[in-house]
DNA sequence: GTGGTCTAGACCACT
DNA sequence: GTGGTCTAGACCACT
């Protein structure tokens, strides 16, 4: 399954769909055209209220993402790909802008902030060998 | 002054107070046994509720980053610094650890978020010398 | 083919066929005692499930505007024209009714208003006059 | 008050009151930097689910027209009024380009479609003369 | 006091 | 079957 919640989290379990649905589809998990799980389906896999996974839904309609056929189903956008892999990049890049100046203007050294940044990418890029 | 806050933020007003004068006694702005500035003061400065700057410094002494002398005001422990570092740190790469996870995640390859971390922190270095 | 249907529009899909089939009964392009086209042939035409062209089918029968000889097929009434014609002018009416007052309670004055009705009037006729 | 409901409308509750707080907006009735009504108050005030009051400023926050503060409540923007009133002439603009593509296409001659126009608009703006 | 999130459940429209 | 709206009510975080 594409979504993982961790209802433990500080983000809210819709914000949390709406990044595993984005990443899912920024990956090619699932390509324009495609009907993508209704709303009580998904609901049920991933054991929330359906009015949660709707507003989540609700969102990746609002950024052009996904689109409805009424009826039928929620279904990915034929622009969806390129879409989500530049909100997915803009918010990478602001997370990594706001980490580095705030480590900065703790007086942390430039060298030092790459090595802990070089152990993150280290360690995930491993364990995406491990996979293959 | 060294807190600066952004009312417009999500990150709640309090959590940006901690942030800020954490920031600032890890780079060395404030020193162990130095004096905070009182809560009604910082208030006035940041054109915060007192309530607000009361909540971060209350959070900054169970931290053990400062202590309270009764009647006197906050001043920094001797070990405020460390801590401080150590915390920034942590924060910092749990931050990392999340976009790049995120990142990979939604198909992104190693070496373009390297790049853009590149760019974040090349901006921030450049932007720093030229205050300098 | 005088039915034109928008997937992504907000406006139903059978509602999207009631005003295009009024539309065009209106326009003189089916005229009374014509036979309109099935059900299913309409379906495969406009891509559309056959039983929202039914629903629509039903609705115009309703309003007097067609009529079922069963085994042949459905048929123009013969007040279909006028009918159908009062029915897009009764529409228009409120549609624009509900536009202008919108507008003026949002303040924005009459002769503004005006302005951009006659744009939108301009626009559409000379269209229709490229076309011929 | 400046929020009117019809619960009998189609138009979904949460639309008329982004409808009618943007009108209000765009009118001047709530000025830049003033705070809006709490969710709460126009609840009560509107007889309508708080939730659905919520739903109702998430968009016009979105929209860059009004802004939390959190902790004390909803703030009209600066640019309020300026983005209330494109927003406006947008919906208008629009709205009176279907109406008017739908009555030529139905063979509605263009003297007809302003004569219903224009009847529109006297009757508004005579209205607003007897309000003055 | 303020807004934000979530659940449970009803009811509706559309295909 | 599908999604969309709404209510009632709980619980939480922030100021």
């Amino acid at each position: 399954m594409s979504v993982q919640i961790s209802p433990g989290s500080h983000t809210p379990i819709y914000q949390q769909i709406i990044n595993g649905l984005r990443d899912a589809i920024a990956a090619g998990v699932y390509r324009g055209g495609e009907m993508l799980p209704s709303i009580r389906e998904l609901a049920v896999q991933i054991r929330v209220n359906p009015n949660t996974v709707q507003r989540a839904y609700e969102a990746l309609e609002r950024d052009g993402i996904i689109y409805v056929r009424r009826g039928l189903g929620m279904f990915v956008t034929n622009k969806a790909s390129r879409t989500a892999r530049a909100c997915v990049e803009e918010q990478m890049r602001s997370a990594l802008d706001d980490a580095v100046a705030r480590a900065l203007s703790a007086g942390m050294r430039a060298e030092k902030v790459r090595e802990i940044f070089d152990e993150s990418l280290a360690k995930r890029t491993d364990l995406s060998e491990l996979k293959a």
